[in-house]
DNA sequence: TGCTAATATTCAAACATTGACATATATATT
DNA sequence: AATATATATGTCAATGTTTGAATATTAGCA
């Protein structure tokens, strides 16, 4: 099987792992400091089973990290540097889709189809229809 | 509501969009150069419509940007440098967690034990059943 | 023009799968 | 026993993938 396929697989993984709000959240609650099941609980403000649960998650993909001290187990990241990696997705969201997007695009198209210099047809308000929700 | 519950819902929908190794593929195959459909469906072996939805999945987020040309639709990556990014969270993955994570944790727990020193009970035998699938 | 072939997208049905949450129970530590 | 956390279970909905057919879009050509 190829590299390729085995790398993304296991990409995509790691990004499921993150596709859920809370446990984004979790991984940058831990950036600041080691926080226990019980303080994250607080913050989230969910059941602590439920925090649990999202926690087993992150711990069975290696992200974080459990110990425990008494009663308590403190989780911290493994990678630290995860936390930084994943606010640098936000480069690669919006500006709104819909709207921009369709307007880039649109451009693209309109450019090249004006490059080539063939007959036009009323480009413009047909395209208007074609936005996504 | 809190700018943290916002940006990490997000951040979760990017990570959502690829948490499919289709389309982590794409990124991927998009990071060399422009790919039409068809190349696309070719190199990833499977049929045109699962491409194009896939396509359809990456542009209504942004992540690529499609460019008709003559019949073909040709893609790229509206930010080339999310395949950069993405290639950037391999760091975070493994090595394999069944087993050295673990065991790290074993040894933290081990170490925070041994430090607050009371009285031991047999520990690594029954941690290693622990062991997640 | 109008027809056909090539390319790409969409739709809808079928489908599996997942996965989140709550409740309850179990485990560990003091 | 009490606190803190983990897991197990059931349920529920939502989600997402695939396939095949129908529909656009464009190029080439008669």
């Amino acid at each position: 099987m190829p590299y390729r396929v085995v790398v993304s697989n296991e990409l995509s993984k790691l990004f499921n792992v993150l596709s859920h709000p809370i446990r984004v959240r979790i991984v940058e609650e831990l950036k600041a400091r080691e926080l226990t099941v019980t303080e994250l609980k607080d913050i989230l403000e969910i059941s602590s089973a439920a925090t649990s649960q999202q926690l087993s998650h992150l711990r069975s993909h290696g992200i974080v990290v459990e110990n425990r001290q008494g009663r308590n187990v403190f989780y911290h990241l493994r990678k630290p540097e995860i936390a930084d990696w994943i606010t640098d997705g936000l480069k690669f969201i919006g500006p709104d889709q819909s709207e921009v997007e369709t307007m880039v695009t649109a451009i693209e198209s309109a450019r090249n189809a004006w490059g080539t210099a063939s007959k036009q047809k009323e480009p413009p308000a047909k395209k208007a229809s074609k936005r996504r929700t």
